[in-house]
DNA sequence: GGTGATTGGTTACATATGAAACTAATTCAT
DNA sequence: ATGAATTAGTTTCATATGTAACCAATCACC
């Protein structure tokens, strides 16, 4: 599709100009920090958490028994950050590790019983913002939104065209 | 709406698990942290500007003449960080600082004609991302998505809710 | 028209974050 | 087997970011 629309002609003749409120990345950050910090405030206030503690909790409480490395494939975080997420929460008492048997490098880690007992508690707060996050959709525009996300996540990826 | 969804129930009787991947505020933060790491990336190398240089020129190149506090109105930035990112464009020479005629605290803030030309070399950049993330969707779509996200944004708006 | 409260903007400080260097264990190729 | 290259995870260091303290000018109002 080499294009076609008389409004987006990059060649047209005035100066372009580019609205910042309508511009999609822009749109996503102020909205996806708005959210973020809402909860991080509540987290924290609530158990002393941030966002990638709570995040290695998440995935530890439902997938057990991970690596450090594994758990920053499934939470979008870098190794770097996820060190220092799940050593604040073992120090926290929230969870532990146990050195792999065939690899000594690496640790399999679990939600204590403390850990797991906080993760039940949080469940039900990270489920009430989002539900005030969709309060305003129906339920087929909440599906669309999921779709229209997974693909733009998609597009997004990195190794994908000008990305 | 008491809501009604048996899966949801908050007192079912199992833990209640919850998926991270299917979390909205977790996938609007990894999509929005990817597009903006990538274009932050694009700006950087291309012209040495960070994403609030890049927001504040983006304003100002469509509406001069504004102060520090109403950048940062128009941009969700704070305004410490506005403050660092016009000083670091006006040591660059994108921008130049005109003292208010009545308020003598305030600075009108305009870009300089390398501003101006800077502005210009970016849209097209700016552009060519927001195509890029968006090619996957329809015309229909990515208005469906618009307002989507501004309802979305509404609900986040601090002074909702929970919020 | 002078004094206390407000507001525009910057500075200082403490914390968060990411890149790169590093250690230790493992694998691969010979 | 043995040494080079790889991988898991941590530490270091430099930079980015947010909060609170801070000046200076303006406003409110008596």
């Amino acid at each position: 599709m080499s294009d076609s629309k008389p409004s987006d002609d990059p060649v047209a003749g005035g100066p372009e100009k580019l609205s910042l409120g309508d511009f999609l990345p822009y749109r996503l950050s102020v909205l996806s920090n708005t959210v973020s910090r809402a909860i991080a405030a509540d987290y924290d206030r609530a158990f002393g958490l941030n966002i990638w503690q709570w995040r290695c909790m998440a995935v530890l409480g439902e997938t057990p028994g991970l690596t450090a490395r594994e758990l920053a494939e499934r939470t979008a975080m870098d190794k770097v950050a996820v060190s220092r997420a799940i050593a604040a929460l073992e120090t926290a008492g929230h969870l532990r590790r146990e050195t792999d048997a065939r690899d000594a490098r690496a640790s399999r880690l679990f939600l204590t019983a403390d850990g797991l007992r906080t993760y039940q508690a949080i469940i039900p707060i990270a489920r009430r913002h989002e539900q005030a996050l969709l309060a305003p959709l129906t339920e087929h525009e909440r599906a669309q939104l999921s779709d229209l996300l997974t693909r733009l996540a998609h597009a997004a990826a990195p190794g994908e065209g000008l990305w």
